[in-house]
DNA sequence: GTCTATAAGAGGATAGAC
DNA sequence: GTCTATCCTCTTATAGAC
């Protein structure tokens, strides 16, 4: 019942990952916390970097199942809520995950270009399958712009006071970004 | 005609950070490419710091301003859009100055935090006239929802292949942003 | 599995010659 | 104004005892 020590380890980082961000996390700092050495933590992950590989996993995998469901769908303004919805909620379940690519993009970059990439490459699917087929530049834009406004799942908290209930917050931004897409929103 | 070393020494600066970001860039790279040492830079700028914040302000001082305009208008959904058109403008005319904010906000945060909350101020100042009087939970979300779009005049930099011309991206995002706050498009 | 000790290097910043 | 040389601190990471 000791309760992993590796994911001791993962909670605390995530922790302070996605507060600080990760470059401004040291490992002395997290080692601190967990209440080991460094040289322990080397133990159980071979670098800082395998650390937030293995931390940021769950949400690569959640936005991969969200495009590949993306496009096993035919385009449609009833679909694109749907994707949409999807996407927000792989967001709202990994609120704090979400957070580090967020608050420390650079980060992560230098420290791991391929998770990047990939994160890059998904953001690109989705927004081109939310364009529709043979978009305009106007479509391809206002796909990203819908896709930001899921963004605010996040950046919402440092703006608001008080705590938004989660469905409140998931059918205010799926409505917004539904609208943001050009989509009349339903009444 | 020397062209100003101290400018020099700005341009590389922003042209590093707003890419690999305020953090991940050393004083020794930008010296490198001005084609100085280190401790020329010292000689211009006192710190790495201070050397952010000069070139930073031109767009601290664009949002100021533009949260000044909105305060002075009377809530309405045409002078919302006027807000959210100024907001862009600032952020168009800024492209790069503001990538650094984007690609490592975690870095300018450690850096220099009195910045960032000054940032933050105005993000809240802005979004706070949008939500207009009375706002409800919704009314706030989807003011923050509409900031978040005009976040696209600079990420989509990264989504799209072709080049946009800069009045077709005002014009999307500026109906996008509207329509995310909620309000009507023009026809 | 956890520790102490230390390597190896980068970073920001300074002193002082020219 | 620009340089060389150096300081100091902190980082990631490793070696090896227990």
């Amino acid at each position: 019942m000791v309760g992993d020590t590796r994911e001791a380890i993962r909670e605390v980082a995530l922790e302070l990952f996605s507060t600080r961000g990760f470059d401004q996390t040291s490992l002395r700092e997290i080692a601190e916390r967990v209440g080991l050495t460094k040289a322990s933590l080397y133990y159980h992950y071979p670098s800082k970097q395998e650390l937030l590989t293995a931390i940021v996993a769950p949400l690569i995998e959640g936005w991969r199942t969200a495009a590949a469901e993306a496009e096993s769908l035919a385009h449609s303004p009833e679909n694109a809520r749907v994707v949409l919805g999807r996407v927000l909620d792989v967001m709202l379940r990994n609120r704090s995950l979400a957070g580090i690519f967020l608050r420390d993009p650079a980060g992560v970059v230098s420290a791991a270009g391929t998770l990047w990439q990939e994160m890059l490459d998904m953001g690109t699917r989705l927004t081109t399958w939310l364009a529709g087929p043979d978009p305009t530049t106007a479509d391809r834009l206002r796909a990203i712009a819908a896709m930001e406004v899921l963004g605010a799942a996040l950046t919402s908290v440092t703006y608001l006071k008080e705590e938004v209930a989660e469905d409140e917050l998931r059918a205010v931004l799926l409505d917004s970004a539904t609208a943001a897409l050009g989509l009349a929103e339903p009444s």
